[in-house]
DNA sequence: AAGTATTTTTAAAAAACTTCGAAGACTATT
DNA sequence: AATAGTCTTCGAAGTTTTTTAAAAATACTT
C-alpha cells in the first residue's frame, strides 16, 4: 500500500512541527496549514488521506472547516480526526453530526497519536477498496484496475505515468507544478530531475492523445477542465 | 439485492433517533432498542441484517449482548458492528474477538456509517452466496475438489497455486499486489520473499497456459478480465 | 526580429522488475 | 527412513520502465 498522506491544521506553528517531525519519522508524507482557510485550500489540490484538524482556531474553527469539505464531493471521503483543547462536553456533541472520525484531546501523546491515525487509516482502507476510479472527459481511470479506458479502448501505462494521469485527472483544471508532482508521485524525498515530469507527460499525450493535459508554461501541468 | 433491516441498540434516545433518521433516508428498514435486553429480544423476532450495537449501555453491555446472539442458531450470522465511545485499543480488540464486523467511534459520522455499513453487508453477502466454485472464460475453478476444470482437462493443482488462482479469478480484473497476495493466501504475519508469488503465478501458466494471469509490472498480478 | 527561457523530442544509459532454471527445505505418505 | 510431490529461495538473464542529458522546437520579451 502506498505512502499516505496527512494534512495537519493548527495555529500553534510549534504544534504543527512536533507533530510533523513524528508522522515522518514513521514514514507518512506531511503537509501543513495554520489555519482553516488554508486547510481547505491544501486539502482540496493535494488530497490527502486523513486530516488531523484543530477544533479551536481563530477565524475559521475546527467544525466550519468540516461543513466546508463535505460539501466537496472529491474530499467526502477524507479521513478526519479532531484535536481538542480538552474533552469538552459541548464540543463532543458538536461534532457527532459533523463527520469526524476520531477525536483527540489535547496535550498530545505521540504514541497516541500515531495508533490512532493508523487505526482510521486501515479502517477507511477496509472500506474505500474500489473507490479509486474516476470518469473525466471521455476516459475511465481505474486504479484498482491499473487501466484507462476510453470507450472500447483500453489503455495500459506503466505505473508512473499511470500514476500521473491519475493525480492530475483527480484534480482537474487545477496547475500543478513540476515539483509538487514530484513530491506527491515520487515522494517527498526522492530526488529526480523535474525534466523526468515533462518525458512522463510526454509519454503520455503519445498514447492517450495531448489535448487531455495542458502545459502552463512557467508553471506546471494541469489536467484539461 | 431486497431492503436490508438493521437494528440499532443503544441508550440514548436522541442518537438513535439520529442514525434511524439517516439510516431510512439511505433506504434501510429500521429496528431500535435501548438496551442489550430489548435488543436481543427484537433480534430474535426480526432476524435483522445488521445489529448496530454500542457496547457501553448500563444493566447488559454490548459485549454481553453479542455472547447471547452468537448462541442463537438462528442468529449467528447477522452482521454485528459496535459503537464505542473512543476507539480505545482494548475495547477494539475484545469487541472484534468477540465476534463484531466492525466498530466505529463515537461522535459518529453519518457519512461513515452508512459506508461502513454498506462494506459489511456487501461482504456478507459476497461470503454467502457463491463460495467455493467459480467459472470464468473457459475454466471452472473448484475448491471443493481442488480441481481446475477446462473442457474435459483436468488440472490437479497443488495447495499454494490453487488458492492462488482461485484468489486472483475471485477478483478478475482488479489488480493485487504481492504483498496481498501473500497476506491472503499466505496469511498475515507470516513471512515469504514476494519472488514466491511470482513462481507460482510461473507454476500456474505452466499448467493452465498464460494467458488468464496477467502482469502488471510494478504493482502486481491480475485475472484476465 | 533577435535573444532568452521553457518545453518537447529523441536517444541512450541506468534502474527496476519479472521470468527462468535450479536447488534445497519441507510434508505427507508409504 | 525413503520417496514423491510441494513450497520457498536464490541468482542470473531477459524485459520494460524510468531517468538523464542534450538537441530541437516553441513561446515569450524586449
Amino acid at each position: 500500500m502506498s505512502k499516505k498522506t496527512i494534512l495537519v491544521v493548527d495555529d500553534e506553528q510549534d504544534l504543527l512541527d512536533l507533530i510533523e517531525y513524528n508522522l515522518r519519522k514513521e514514514g507518512f508524507d506531511v503537509l501543513k496549514a495554520e489555519n482553516g482557510e488554508e486547510g481547505i485550500e491544501v486539502a482540496k489540490n493535494f488530497k490527502p488521506d486523513l486530516m488531523l484538524l484543530d477544533i479551536m482556531m481563530p477565524k475559521m474553527d475546527g467544525l466550519q472547516v468540516v461543513d466546508a469539505i463535505r460539501k466537496e464531493d472529491s474530499l467526502k471521503q477524507m479521513a478526519i480526526i479532531f484535536l481538542t483543547a480538552r474533552s469538552d462536553e459541548k464540543t463532543e456533541v458538536d461534532g457527532l453530526n459533523k463527520g469526524g472520525d476520531d477525536y483527540i484531546t489535547k496535550p498530545i501523546s505521540t504514541t497516541k497519536l500515531i495508533s490512532r491515525i493508523k487505526a482510521v487509516l486501515r479502517r477507511y482502507d477496509e472500506s474505500t477498496v474500489s473507490d479509486n476510479k474516476i470518469s473525466v472527459h471521455d476516459l475511465v481511470i481505474d486504479r484498482g484496475r491499473y487501466i484507462v479506458q476510453r470507450g472500447n479502448e483500453e489503455f495500459q501505462l506503466p505505473r508512473k505515468e499511470f500514476e500521473l494521469v491519475f493525480f492530475l485527472a483527480n484534480r482537474k483544471g487545477i496547475v500543478l507544478d513540476r515539483q509538487t508532482l514530484i513530491n506527491q508521485i515520487w515522494g517527498d524525498n526522492i530526488f529526480v530531475v523535474d525534466r523526468t515530469v515533462d518525458v512522463h507527460v510526454r509519454k503520455i499525450r503519445e498514447k492517450l492523445g495531448d489535448h487531455y493535459i495542458e502545459t502552463v508554461k512557467g508553471v506546471g501541468y494541469r489536467f484539461k477542465e
